[in-house]
RNA sequence: GUGGGUGUAGUUCAAUGGCAGAGCACCGGAUUGUGGUUCCGGGCGUUGUGGGUUCAAGUCCCAUCUCCCACCCCA
């Protein structure tokens, strides 16, 4: 084998599109009852746009983004995620000059030069939403529910919602600057990462996995308690939505966006089972963001979320989502004169949208009926010297294994009307 | 970027340093046109790649790559 898939990438089989159809057709009609509508961005965007809006210290800026120069020099990058990119486009289009609010949906890949491992790849799949346009909390919890929706519309059970607040430029600047009050004193009973983290991030302290940083945890200040009283009033409001939509949460002030843009409102969806990538979707209020790229100043809050644990997580609950194309009808011809009329017949049902097979690598009866048969086809249609002679065909339901004979002509209607009163059943 | 594991037929896996094999899948057949069972037949694969040690390497050594798992990070 000369060619080979590059690192971290994989490609979707046939036998596995009907999958990722199922997913995003439903994560589309679940956007669609919310009032979302799609947009789609190109896969690649200036370099600048991501280390504006993720930050510059950011690993996803500092190490993970496929960047490149085009012929002319200019610094693009395959876009790593899919907020900036659709703010960008809402700026650029004077969306922030109209006013009012912007409801957004995209699905498509994303790019990062990580480590692959279980439910982490280089070339992923989001989907994602962006509200613009109101910082109101019942948004926040609308955004939530959407997701909510959506994870339940495909049957997955074992999932829990954590959310926190992280709170507007200022409270969160002053929780960092008391969180390191805090740490101060213990800097070097910290690992390594930590020390580092103390600097660039010190919210990021609070969900490391050394046994030790944890102890030193618990008595760590919360970012809910340096909240100011419109931040504060703010995570309340979106609590009591989130309780009138009647959806589970748990607070958990641990919980920090890897991206510089969020503000107020932080939420992680957390699949059990799923490996160390247990995060399925994750999202939050980001309004600062529009400003910091140019646009009028608009609040706007969303969500991303991944293809691939979300498949993960429906495979470990056994949940299965499409059912293998079988062909409504297989023919099978015998001898070199049926052909023809096998063909003939073959184009017409086609023609009709009927799923109608034949194979003439196949010769025999047996190997034709094996076939269809092994293809799950409903019913065989037949074509020897004897249907030749009289103009009719012998069609055998597969699954009762009755044969009558029946006029080409009604075998169109006929077909069709076994197709929906099968259905009709489902 | 760091650490551990891994790689043999389409696939799942065998092979004390000594002839590269089996199950499943696939294809064909079992007296001329009736399917899931059964029986019979069908396998020379750069043993991931490149070096090295050896009379002899799938097996030992080195390098490199993939995949898997974890750190990290995040969806």
């Amino acid at each position: 084998m000369n060619y080979k898939i590059p690192r971290g990438t994989y490609d979707i089989l046939p036998k596995d599109s009907a999958k990722w159809q199922y997913v995003q057709r439903i994560f589309r009609e679940t956007a669609a009852s919310f009032g979302y509508e799609e947009i789609c961005t190109p896969i690649f965007e200036m370099a600048e746009l991501f280390e504006r809006s993720s930050g510059e210290s950011s690993d996803v800026v500092q190490k993970e983004m496929y960047r490149f120069q085009d012929q002319k020099g200019r610094d693009f990058a395959l876009r790593p995620e899919g907020t900036a990119p659709v703010v960008r486009s809402f700026v650029e289009n004077h969306l922030d000059l109209q006013g009012g609010r912007h409801k957004f949906y995209y699905i498509g890949p994303m790019f990062r030069y990580d480590r692959p491992q279980k439910g982490r790849y280089r070339q992923f799949y989001q989907y994602g939403i962006e509200l613009i346009g109101s910082n109101h909390p019942f948004f926040d919890a609308e955004v939530i529910s959407l997701e909510m929706q959506f994870l339940k519309a495909l049957g997955l059970k074992k999932i829990r919602l954590e959310i926190n607040s992280v709170g507007c430029a200022e409270c969160s600047s002053d929780y960092d600057a008391a969180l390191q009050d805090y740490y101060r004193p213990h800097l070097a009973e910290l690992c390594p990462d930590c020390q580092k983290r103390y600097e660039k991030k010190p919210r990021r302290l609070l969900d490391c996995k050394v046994p030790s940083c944890k102890v030193l945890r618990q008595d760590a200040p919360s970012q809910l308690d340096y909240l100011d009283a419109p931040c504060r009033d703010h995570f309340a409001q979106v609590q009591s939505y989130l309780n009138d939509m009647q959806i589970d949460y748990k607070i958990n002030p641990a919980i920090v966006r890897g991206l510089d843009y969020y503000t107020n409102t932080a939420f992680e969806i957390i699949v059990d089972d799923l490996g160390a990538q247990n995060s399925l979707a994750g999202g939050g209020r980001y309004n600062g963001l529009i400003a910091a790229i140019g646009g009028k100043d608009t609040p706007a809050i969303g969500f991303a979320g991944g293809f691939e644990r979300l498949l993960l997580a429906m495979q470990n609950e056994g949940i299965s989502t499409a059912e293998p194309l079988k062909p409504q009808i297989y023919i099978i011809g015998i001898g070199e004169a049926a052909q023809k009329v096998v063909i003939q017949l073959l184009s017409q049902l086609r023609n009709r949208g009927i799923y109608a097979e034949y194979n003439p690598d196949k010769s025999s009866f047996k190997a034709q009926i094996k076939a269809a048969n092994a293809m799950g086809a409903a019913y065989a249609g037949i074509i020897g010297e004897d249907e030749l002679s009289s103009g009719m065909i012998s069609l055998k339901d597969l699954a009762s294994g009755e044969q009558s004979t029946v006029d080409p002509s009604d075998l169109p209607n006929l077909l069709i009307e076994s197709k929906n009163k099968e259905s009709n059943n489902l």
